[in-house]
DNA sequence: CACTTGACCTGTCCGC
DNA sequence: TGCGGACAGGTCAAGT
């Protein structure tokens, strides 16, 4: 489940792994998994593109290239991008396992460089996407020009604030995963940072006070702070842009550990479902509104 | 407009 | 063992 840590680790990757590489071949195995925007060729503006940068914004991926176009991605539940070039197949790196069995049956795309190393965009479930599209059509993207602030970067209590009052008959957990809300937050993410907040999933907006609403603003950009220092949360699919999984489900106080005990007050965890989701929390730290 | 639910997919797990 | 069904969860369309 990429959501903001996982997305940005993947970009981080990326950036060290395929900016300055030209692209030489492109190959759509599956042909809902790619798009192409009206204004965008690939002939024209993808072969002999070079990459210029990547950036993300919440959980979307957007790699700029040298013909003025954009290939924008999104993970969704089981995508994942991964680079696989020759100093990966030496002896001894750590993923030449998992690196050398690509493409497998989830691979949907496959990005060509020049200089023979490749981008895989593997997604077994098929809900992800790339696109290419004119760089600027990016922004009217209907995902980005309605996203909420992004959590890590600058002060986002202003926005975060206008903009979940909008929706107070929700319940917060609705709140916190809608995108026009706070950009980046998934499920994993949703559930820690009310378990932090000590406040419960199903609490409408209109019963969160805005000291409370500051507190699971300021534990959802923690927990996200800390995931990223450990690459992100793998659940099952998540990996990297070189393969590797992240680590940050050992540290996590709730998601999947209904059954186990509060690592605050001892009792044992819940699992329901709120918002349409697997909603993991405390019954004593975080009591039903 | 605010809010909720189902659809999109595939693989895994559970009970019979 | 095989098989049906529930489940996983990000976003959008369609519903109330």
């Amino acid at each position: 489940m990429p959501e903001l840590p996982e997305v940005e680790t993947v970009r981080r990757g990326l950036e060290r792994l395929i900016v300055d590489r030209v692209v030489a071949s492109v190959e759509v195995l599956s042909e809902k998994s790619f798009a192409v925007a009206p204004g965008a060729e690939v002939a024209r503006d993808l072969l002999d593109a070079a990459v210029t940068g990547v950036r993300r914004r919440g959980k979307v991926l957007m790699t700029d290239l040298s013909s003025g176009c954009c290939l924008v991605s999104h993970l969704k539940m089981t995508g994942q991008l991964v680079f696989v070039g020759d100093e990966h197949w030496g002896a001894g790196h750590p993923n030449d396992s998992l690196l050398a069995e690509l493409p497998d049956r989830s691979t949907r795309v496959i990005i060509g460089f020049d200089d023979t190393s490749r981008l895989f965009f593997n997604d077994q479930r098929k809900f992800g996407w790339l696109q290419l599209m004119p760089s600027a059509s990016v922004d009217q993207l209907d995902l980005l020009a309605a996203m909420g602030p992004e959590p890590l970067t600058g002060d986002p209590w202003p926005e975060f604030h206008r903009r979940v009052r909008r929706h107070q008959r929700a319940n917060i957990k609705a709140a916190l995963l809608d995108q026009s809300v706070v950009a980046g937050i998934g499920n994993i993410y949703a559930d820690e940072a009310l378990w932090a907040a000590e406040v419960h999933p199903s609490t409408p907006v209109s019963a969160v006070n805005d000291e409370r609403l500051r507190r699971i603003l300021d534990a959802a950009r923690a927990v996200m702070e800390l995931s990223l220092e450990h690459g992100g949360s793998t659940d099952r699919n998540y990996v990297d842009a070189e393969g590797r999984r992240g680590s940050y489900l050992t540290f996590a106080n709730v998601f999947r550990r209904q059954g186990q005990p509060c690592r605050r007050c001892g009792a044992t965890l819940f699992k329901t479902r709120v918002a349409g989701r697997g909603t993991h929390y405390c019954p004593v730290c975080q009591p039903e509104p």
